[in-house]
DNA sequence: GTCTATATTTGGATAGAC
DNA sequence: GTCTATCCAAATATAGAC
């Protein structure tokens, strides 16, 4: 009789198969724009015939999917990893600065995580339920310092996608707009502080 | 012998159907998105061949740039028509309700006009020329302000821009966002007050 | 799992008759 | 100025051999 053996390297060798051809498609995404993404070019990439990628995802939909779910993926590893102190305002400051970073150092995955402006694209529920918890930890921070007002929240998260946007727009690869970002939490907390 | 009219028809007829032509495809850019825009759905609109619209316009491209240039002459006469009143603060209080005013009622020409983020598209110089102009105005404001430092006009764009990209992206048709207006335009002026 | 072959659709663009 | 006819390219996707 046959022993069925505990690692299947099949399913591993698929699985880093898949990574690879998420990985190029990052890549290309970022040299052509993500809705320039095309199955041929992803093919071209990874070694393959666009046809054999289905034996991987289903569709290119699926791609831009798992692609969402892995921004989302990074995007909370890092916050969590985020470590806070006893200065919260300090923290916010901080947690802006690395969100800036996180947006500007691959506007292709900013576009596709933040603005939703590929047509048709709609995240599968389970990946966007990642999107969703994404905003927890900032919600629970402004409560830690007693601001339960969600509209607060929403003020913060314009404030910073603006300048994000601003800069990827009008001026790529500079800093006219992210070097604005600490004048501008300076703005946000000082009106916070006349609030209260 | 011939005598010329002064009037040519046929001229005003050729830009009566470029002017039709021109609404059909803000039609199609709202209700498919304007990369979503194609050729073949735009003749059928307008009542003819695709290919027939190259009596009209040299490519997709310069179709693009019209409605680039359409759009900013748009802004800039509503900009235009401001009146301005002895309080330059609720001047600038009004100014921005409009502006926002006009990237919600039509998401498809904000993202034209503000966002570039239509893949491979670039303005003429001389339609591109029109949006450098449209700065001039709040430019100026800020100037009979006593206000010279340009990184305050850029924080401006930042904050009324990020209020309209989230409420285009987040809550389309809703207001979560634009109802903040006010608020952040009251933090922007007392962050101002507090550098002079 | 990858390939060849192919289907199907869609898009932009040109030539030439009328 | 509009049409028919056509071209060409690119894209997603499926079927079946190996």
């Amino acid at each position: 009789m046959s022993v069925s053996p505990t690692r299947d390297r099949r399913a591993e060798r698929h699985e880093a198969t898949r990574a690879e051809i998420l990985e190029a498609a990052w890549e290309l995404a970022r040299e052509q724009g993500l809705s320039g993404l095309s199955l041929r070019d992803l093919g071209r990439k990874v070694g393959m015939r666009a046809q054999s990628l289905y034996s991987y995802f289903d569709s290119k939909h699926a791609i831009y999917d798992a692609l969402f779910r892995e921004g989302y993926e990074r995007f909370l590893e890092r916050r969590e990893a985020f470590e806070t102190t006893d200065d919260r305002r300090a923290d916010f400051r901080r947690g802006a600065r690395e969100f800036m970073e996180f947006c500007l150092e691959d506007p292709a995955r900013y576009q596709l995580l933040f603005q939703r402006t590929i047509p048709g694209f709609e995240p599968s529920s389970s990946s966007y339920a990642l999107a969703v918890r994404s905003l927890d930890v900032p919600r629970q921070r402004f409560r830690d310092m007693g601001v339960e007002d969600p509209a607060v929240l929403d003020l913060w998260t314009a404030l910073l996608t603006g300048l994000v946007d601003q800069q990827i727009s009008n001026d790529p690869g500079g800093d006219r707009w992210s070097r604005l970002l600490d004048e501008a939490v300076d703005m946000f907390f000082e009106h916070l502080d006349k609030e209260k």
